[in-house]
DNA sequence: TATCTTTGACCGATCGTTCAGTCATAAATA
DNA sequence: TATTTATGACTGAACGATCGGTCAAAGATA
């Protein structure tokens, strides 16, 4: 094998700390942010110790967790971030968080019990206020372009419908036919406001 | 004083376990649910193992004070209990769940990330079963009478809506403008579906 | 005095974090 | 190439702190 270069090992630590934080999404998300470095570590194959090489702290290996997350789904949002949404874009955005959901329940799971949580609340917050108005200014100008007469608020309703929605789905997927109330949102949304 | 009966003894221990559930509250809200005994019993004013003359234990308390919460809200609904939602009814519940959203928002605060962490669902999932159903058929009743062609799915839909913007509201009530979004519900949902 | 209430020191368990030391491998040297 | 040196990934025992829960004893009450 030819010899590394220093960006070639960067690389392999970084698909080192994807892969714990992987294993860490799935034990915060199933026993809650207390489940022990230890057992993160354990579930990962390497030491306790090692943990501290990729990740300064719980609190940091928690937050890079949270962010991750976070910024999957703020993604979706203008794909081709032009800081315009057609209806097309603004049906795919539907379509794709609500495929996310149903490939990925037990990592939204964690999601939704991460946001909520004080502490967590606390060490994201900071690139979350980042992340909003922007999201937020692209949705506003679509539900303008729709006719609503009060466009902050139903963007403001848009989302925090998306949010009870996903939340529930993960946690009780039995009780819910995902795609009736896709068509649903769909309905409602993309019709004039 | 004249002397006490036993069934005044029992009112006046009842009385100090929802005091104590009280702070508990409002310190697992700001604090998270890991949130020590010891200071919830200093926050209310008695030993810690005092604590346990009234919970059997931590989990006991945190299953109290998250069912305490639940039924809090699910009273809101059907009030004169008669299994049927006219249209004042429903606006009463959206309106009543807005003004306790508005004036209580520490308590809510911790429904949300309590109701989300994996332990506590595990806690109180038994009695969320039973109440959920008659709920549910309570609202699909009234949402068929608006002609809603898919009445389960529309319920659905309102009740995470509801736990979407409770949950949004209660952790960033500067962003949110309640009354404009209570009043787009009323709109949505009271109308012919 | 007899009974009930309340206290807080104490215990065992668990956790996050540290760190001295090991070892495979890369780099330097001869 | 063969040998030595330097690196840093990795380990796991150990530490200090914290927690839930217990209990003997003090205090209050009747």
């Amino acid at each position: 094998m030819s010899p590394r270069t220093k960006q070639q090992f960067e690389t392999i630590r970084e698909g080192r700390k994807d892969q714990i934080m992987q294993v860490a999404l799935e034990l915060f998300a199933n026993e809650g942010i207390n489940t022990p470095i230890s057992k993160i570590a354990k579930e990962a194959g390497i030491s306790k110790g090692l943990m501290y090489n990729y990740f300064e702290s719980k609190d940091e290996l928690l937050r890079e967790v949270a962010l991750s997350g976070m910024k999957e789904i703020f993604d979706l949002f203008d794909p081709n971030h032009d800081g315009v949404l057609t209806d097309e874009e603004f049906v795919y955005f539907i379509s794709e968080t609500f495929r996310l959901l149903e490939k990925n329940r037990e990592y939204w799971k964690l999601y939704f019990s991460m946001v909520l949580h004080p502490k967590v609340m606390e060490l994201i917050q900071a690139e979350m206020m980042e992340m909003l108005p922007g999201l937020m200014a692209v949705q506003v100008k679509y539900f303008a372009s729709k006719g609503s007469k009060d466009p902050e608020t139903d963007a403001m309703f848009f989302n925090s419908m998306m949010d009870g929605i996903g939340m529930n789905y993960v946690n009780n997927p039995d009780l819910f036919n995902l795609d009736k109330i896709k068509n649903r949102i769909i309905e409602i949304f993309t019709k004039n406001l």
